[in-house]
DNA sequence: CGAGTATTTGACGTATGTCAATCGGAGTGG
DNA sequence: CCACTCCGATTGACATACGTCAAATACTCG
């Protein structure tokens, strides 16, 4: 039944696009993703159902209320997920990066909206196929199951930043965390990308873009943070930040 | 077989203080709670590692931070979630009603605090010999993690909540979700019952106790609740609630 | 270099927090 | 049975932090 994937030839063969990222064992993520739950001689199977995709800044992947269908599994980018009310306000539930996983929080259909911040590439599984091979390899199923408990840890915290923080307190402690994720993701945790835009850090804070540009300025003004430019920011005093965000006493 | 806790010596004698509702077939919550995965005759086996505890109002079950060595299941009463930062700012992520299980989000510690609002019973179960039972009845697992998926899509609904709606939205949409939830639970959705302070509910909507004391007379006022006593509500405008709540358009 | 967009800064009003007083019910003791 | 206290909830007066509206600046991409 495993017949062409224990051959690497094929696969090297064609270039298929919608494999990008064909050669699992090679993939950037492998060892961060749902995939590390599988040993590099199992992982032929999960190849077999994965479709690699590419969305360009600002395309929806999933909409709130689509029927689940396909989840996801984000190789390189970001993705920002959100909910909408009727009126239009809209909270950001959270920024994905490569490695975490779409569709954590779904039973019948999507919850969130899940758009790409920039460019991305995601592997895309049916979550029929999915289930089967859950089915198959247990500890996949408690990989992602894994990723369910520490997104649900992750929402608890942020309901804190939301209810409780104040505009600075809040954005120091998205530096801090977005930092902190950025390092387990082995992207660069200090001079910080922030790929997204002001908007979407006030959709994620609760606040007003205003809000969130004076509080820039504000950790910029009492060297906190460089700002080089709008979309990078170089977190200078880790402990004065942890201070503001409320982590530590004083 | 009601073993009334009055006197504590006799119940020691002739039931097991520790198993009072060890008859699990004829629990309250047996058809709403982690056992609902479990056939009748299978029941044995989740009880023999059950033992049932009692709460005192305001009693602390667990710290955040505390090593998780148990889990729990609630059968009557209600729980309170919730994290606190170093200076003493408390945010109430949730609250647990009978069914509910307390753990889903935890790995090696409990990340929150747990404590009674009123009386409460519990199931307690120690999470080395529930991880054993998972692995015999798979189907125990997987409804474990569709709790835990359902936790985290309501903990996201909690982030708009917090981070988008104004004082009365947000309390319009905590009376309208405790509400659809007690009907759940099989406990009266209309006539609602308040066991928390308002405090709890300040610290759960991000705002202040004046703030939702403010809010209430507002609803109150406008018609859309009555208020028989600070801890019963009654929601006399489901529909006008749900305007306010942002839930509809207008 | 110029148009369009994102970000920052400024001026101002108000909603919500803060501080303080009052109300109301539960429990206690004379 | 009625004061009295205690504690939670409500109401009031006031201040200010944040949102709103508007302008200026900086960056991006033809």
């Amino acid at each position: 039944m495993v017949d062409t994937q224990d051959s690497p030839f094929t696969a090297q063969k064609f270039v298929d696009r919608r494999k990008a990222c064909s050669a699992c064992v090679n993939c950037d993520v492998r060892t961060m993703a749902v995939c590390a739950a599988l040993a590099d001689d199992e992982l032929a199977e999960l190849d077999k159902i994965m479709t690699s995709r590419h969305l360009a800044p600002n395309e929806i992947l999933v909409t709130e209320g689509d029927p689940l269908k396909r989840t996801y599994s984000l190789t390189s980018g970001m993705l920002r997920l959100s909910i909408a009310l009727p009126d239009g306000r809209r909270q950001i539930t959270g920024f994905l990066l490569p490695g975490d996983y779409l569709g954590l929080a779904d039973d019948e259909v999507h919850s969130s909206t899940a758009e790409a911040v920039g460019t991305v590439q995601l592997c895309s599984f049916s979550t029929r196929e999915m289930h089967a091979l859950m089915e198959r390899y247990p500890k996949l199923k408690d990989r992602l199951h894994s990723f369910t408990r520490s997104a649900l840890r992750q929402a608890r915290d942020n309901q804190m930043i939301l209810g409780r923080l104040a505009p600075v307190e809040k954005l120091a402690s998205f530096l801090l965390a977005l930092s902190a994720r950025a390092a387990e993701h082995k992207l660069s945790a200090n001079p910080l990308s922030l790929p997204m835009s002001r908007t979407d850090i006030a959709d994620y804070l609760g606040l007003t873009i205003e809000t969130v540009s004076r509080s820039f300025t504000k950790l910029r003004n009492t060297g906190m943070i460089r700002l080089p430019d709008p979309q990078t920011v170089e977190l200078m005093d880790m402990r004065a930040l942890e201070a503001v965000a409320g982590m530590s006493v004083h």
